[in-house]
RNA sequence: GCCCCUGUAGCUCAGCGGAUAGAGCAGCCGCCUUCUAAGCGGUUGGCCGGGGGUUCGAUUCCCUCCAGGGGCGCCA
């Protein structure tokens, strides 16, 4: 619109001819007061153009073309701005739309036939699932729940392996609890999992087999405290609404031979060498090397801008995690998704390098892969900070903290923060069910929507025929906030920040309790047009509330 | 040593290139006879860590310094 009226000014000789910009800024408006949108283009162009912001945003003004239904008005401000206001007859319009759209509002074409998948959690069946490995899916959850409101057939995977050395001493810990269980007096192995949870597995082992596995090996062992591992990290999971659809092992890399063609590939084409010690290592690290060592296989990453070189496969001829984590994702990306996320702690960041390094190098595109890196967690009770560590046994389960605070409680409190800030889970806040807890601010804001359609149903007050131009100025302010809701969505999805739709919703629940109580539907002064036109419009305040919590993976209560 | 994150109201945090920097909590003053007060109204409170730069314009981008937090294995 803004183009093309610059385009007419300039035809017109209002404005000297100059280039345009690929790209005319328009955002939302700072002071409502002023306007829905805002342009500061003319500011831009002050110079090209050589005139004054304002005397360029009043020729684009005088030449905009405002005969769209939508469009109210369109004015020049100075310094040079360009406000552009909603008509209240389309803004009405809206709520009907919404309403319309149900469960499905605000829903986007964005992602339209593509398929995405979203990666998150992948802790290995070591223990149960902790608050660090929480915010991980919590974060994918949301992702993958905000992708398929754009559109995309989305799928919830979980990576994990069950070999290498930390899986066998989990299994030698189990045989341990085993016996230990038959009142046999058995240590754990030296640096095994102390966790009261394979003494509870090491239990329902002996009230189903009784003695009969006492001579198991600690692969059986393995096995069973795998399965059993499984079983509750789903069961953890599923009650903060975090739900897999695919559970990828490791090992499949190995069993159908990708790890070592990831392997040729890279050494092919050069990137590959064979020493004691990496190129460039300092004289320290050489010094530290035992005499005795053998080669390990290298990443030459340096060609690609890391600042060291990187183990592919160990001296004893294992791989790293590197290996099949490159053909993993390959793999998953000729399963034809488009759009990856792949929801990593910061300390996994080198990793997430030399896999997309990795792709680079065997001619693969690493673009469809999203990197969603997120800082780490920490308990606070009592202005104290609880550390920990799921070898020693020391930690704060999920399952702990659902009890504690409830899943919707720690949901939005883990999306409430940005991604890469360092979260402070304080739990004593948490606990507070009352107005400084956000999670209940918002989610009133829906049960006093059900709660007015409950009365209403109760009176026999239905909306029908609602005259939606009875609606005052503030109730037009309010649906000018719902609509922003779909660019909100937007935002999270281009920037990772699945942070972005908790802050919203804070947002339009603190419009929405001010206006609960000042426009009112069931009330003995308010005629009953205008109570059904305020009807309607909690009706579209229900339908947005609704969704954006079930997009953050919450709960949309009836009553609280 | 290298890397990441964070310094914005007393506290917890939004805003991350635009118009006079926003909320909540805490503090102070009020509000329950009609949709649950887990609510609402009012009010106090900011050299946006310091210093340079880029820009018509910087809390926002770049550099640097200061202060906190956290990562960095031939573990995954």
């Amino acid at each position: 619109m803004i183009r093309h009226a610059l385009q007419a000014a300039q035809a017109a000789g209002d404005l000297p001819p100059f280039d345009l910009p690929e790209t005319i800024p328009v955002t939302r408006s700072a002071k409502p007061e002023l306007g829905d949108y805002a342009s500061p283009v003319a500011m831009q162009l002050a110079k090209a153009a050589r005139r004054k912001p304002l005397e360029i945003a009043q020729a684009i003004a005088a030449h905009v073309d405002t005969s769209a239904d939508f469009v109210q008005s369109f004015e020049a401000a100075p310094p040079g701005f360009l406000n552009i206001r909603l008509s209240d007859a389309w803004l009405r319009a809206q709520i009907d739309a919404m309403i319309a759209a149900g469960d499905d509002v605000f829903a986007l074409e964005i992602g339209r036939g593509q398929k995405a998948q979203v990666e998150c959690v992948s802790a290995n069946p070591t223990g149960p699932i902790t608050v660090g490995r929480t915010r991980g899916g919590v974060i994918g959850s949301t992702m993958a729940n905000l992708l398929a409101a754009l559109g995309y057939t989305v799928e919830m995977e979980y990576y994990f392996n069950n070999a290498g050395r930390q899986m066998q001493l989990l299994g030698l810990s189990l045989q341990a609890r085993y016996r230990q269980a038959l009142g046999q007096p058995v240590d754990l192995p030296e640096g095994g999992y102390q966790g009261d949870y394979l003494v509870d597995i090491a239990r329902e082992l002996v009230e189903q087999h009784g003695d009969a596995l006492k001579d198991e090996s600690w692969e059986y062992f393995k096995g069973q405290a795998e399965a059993a591992m499984f079983r509750r990290i789903r069961a953890s999971l599923d009650r903060i609404n975090i739900h897999f659809d695919v559970f990828f092992n490791e090992n499949s890399t190995y069993e159908d031979g990708s790890v070592w063609k990831v392997l040729e590939g890279l050494e092919e084409r050069g990137y590959v060498y064979r020493a004691v010690n990496r190129e460039g290592a300092p004289p320290e690290e050489i010094a530290k090397t035992p005499p005795d060592a053998k080669d390990a296989v290298w990443f030459r990453s340096t060609k690609l801008g890391d600042d060291e070189d990187r183990v592919l496969v160990k001296s004893n001829g294992e791989p790293t995690y590197a290996l099949p984590d490159i053909a993993y994702h390959i793999h998953k990306l000729e399963r034809g998704f488009t759009y990856l996320i792949n929801v990593l702690g910061t300390d996994h960041i080198i990793e997430a390098q030399t896999v997309a390094r990795g792709l680079q190098v065997l001619g693969y595109d690493p673009e469809p892969v999203h990197v969603l890196l997120h800082q780490f967690v920490t308990l606070v009770e009592g202005g104290e900070t609880r550390r920990m560590s799921t070898r020693r046994g020391e930690y704060v389960t999920l399952d702990e903290l659902v009890e504690d605070v409830g899943a919707d409680v720690v949901r939005y409190f883990i999306l409430g923060r940005s991604p890469n800030s360092h979260l402070e889970f304080d739990l004593d806040l948490a606990r507070q069910q009352a107005n400084e807890n956000p999670v209940y601010y918002i989610q009133n804001a829906h049960v006093r929507c059900a709660g007015i359609f409950r009365q209403a149903e109760e009176r026999g007050l239905t909306d029908e025929g609602a005259d939606l131009s009875l609606l005052g100025e503030r109730e037009l302010a309010f649906v000018r906030k719902l609509l922003e809701m779909p660019e909100v969505m937007v935002q999270a999805y281009e920037d990772l920040g699945p942070h972005r739709l908790a802050f919203y919703a804070l947002d339009l629940a603190r419009m929405f309790h001010p206006m609960y109580d000042a426009v009112r539907v069931l009330h003995s002064d308010v005629p009953e047009d205008v109570a059904k036109a305020r009807l309607r419009l909690y009706g579209a305040a229900r339908v947005v509330f609704r969704r954006l919590l079930k997009l953050m993976g919450m709960s949309a209560l009836e009553i609280m």
